[in-house]
DNA sequence: AAAGATATATAACGTGTGTTATCTATAGAA
DNA sequence: TTCTATAGATAACACACGTTATATATCTTT
């Protein structure tokens, strides 16, 4: 009986994440959607409730996108070093996601997502391998490469510095093997 | 002739400086400002031409408090770690200011100033003090430094983490002094 | 073909924001 | 004391946003 929907949920939601993409959560409102695809408000609040529930289906593609670029890196030869260049790789390809995952609190990340899950216990164990520590060793070393880590992507996703990808993987492997190094040699 | 003033420029931006700490930008705005003066809106827009002027001046008082703790650092007796300590302990004692500063880019800080000065020339040489390096190799070992130190230091602007003083004092120190081991191992 | 359910458009309301027009009160000059 | 310049209050306008009321168009069933 109803005419054929023309704009469906995912429609909107994909809309929305684009949008995000390039200009972040501040950008998105239910008029600019509606320009994007050519419609009024309307589709937008048949297939919402409200905006908000709208927000949060597009951070959970944004997380989707996130675990995916993580998943990927544990294919890799080397998975604990290719995690940290994933890390990364997400924060230069998706600034705006990053910022949003991990620069800022908001009402979004608050309940629904344990998004540090960087230093869960199979991270610990692949580190294990490559440096062949015990594993409270290997914890302790991590948070130290996390820290690492997480500073040049957060300088990446501002574009405080602007590497090439490879000038990022020789910096963050040269470091961690420094590190490597010095926790060894001052570890009791 | 006219009546005394009751409202300075000064008591405007110290007052939206104080809603800029412990809420950000996002919070800031005339009536705000007005109902904790007690006033109207109009002292504020006597005082300034709109709202982007008397952000920006609450912006170089934001980047006045930043170099007021960079500064003090440099009197201690370790300048070059007492500046890494300084940078975190200004992220954790007012974590919104240094979201604006060093976490996004905005409108205010896109011309005005060159905030990232911490790869300055006497930063450099006081690292030398430190490390023993030649300038070049202190050069190349700041930046790591550096990394590192915004790491963490973003890590506590969000909340992230959550040290004591003592702890991330202890954090730091312990792994630049790996990181200089492993730097000066892997250097032919 | 007629009828009902509903997807969409149009238009509006309410709120929060920057900004401004108008009025009033005041302090010093005449 | 009177006059003038202006600081501030009140109130309003413009605009952007979330949201909703109403009207219209369309598809399926009867």
């Amino acid at each position: 009986m109803p005419p054929i929907p023309k704009f469906s949920k995912k429609d909107i939601v994909q809309c929305s994440y684009e949008i995000v993409k390039k200009e972040g959560f501040a950008k998105l409102n239910a008029r600019r959607i509606a320009a994007e695809l050519g419609c009024s408000v309307q589709p937008i609040f048949h297939n919402f409730t409200s905006m908000e529930e709208l927000n949060k289906e597009v951070y959970k593609c944004i997380y989707q996108k996130y675990k995916a670029y993580m998943l990927s890196g544990k294919e890799k030869e080397n998975p604990y070093k290719q995690m940290g260049i994933s890390y990364i790789e997400f924060a230069s390809d998706y600034p705006e996601f990053f910022k949003i995952l991990f620069m800022q609190k908001t009402t979004l990340n608050a309940n629904d997502f344990v998004v540090n899950d960087a230093i869960g216990e199979d991270v610990i164990k692949t580190g294990q391998t490559l440096t062949g520590l015990s594993y409270e060793e290997q914890k302790k070393f991590h948070v130290k490469v996390w820290i690492f880590t997480h500073g040049i992507a957060c300088l990446v996703a501002t574009k405080t510095i602007q590497f090439t990808q490879e000038e990022i993987e020789e910096l963050l492997a040269k470091s961690v093997k420094e590190m490597l190094i010095g926790y060894i040699k001052e570890r009791k």
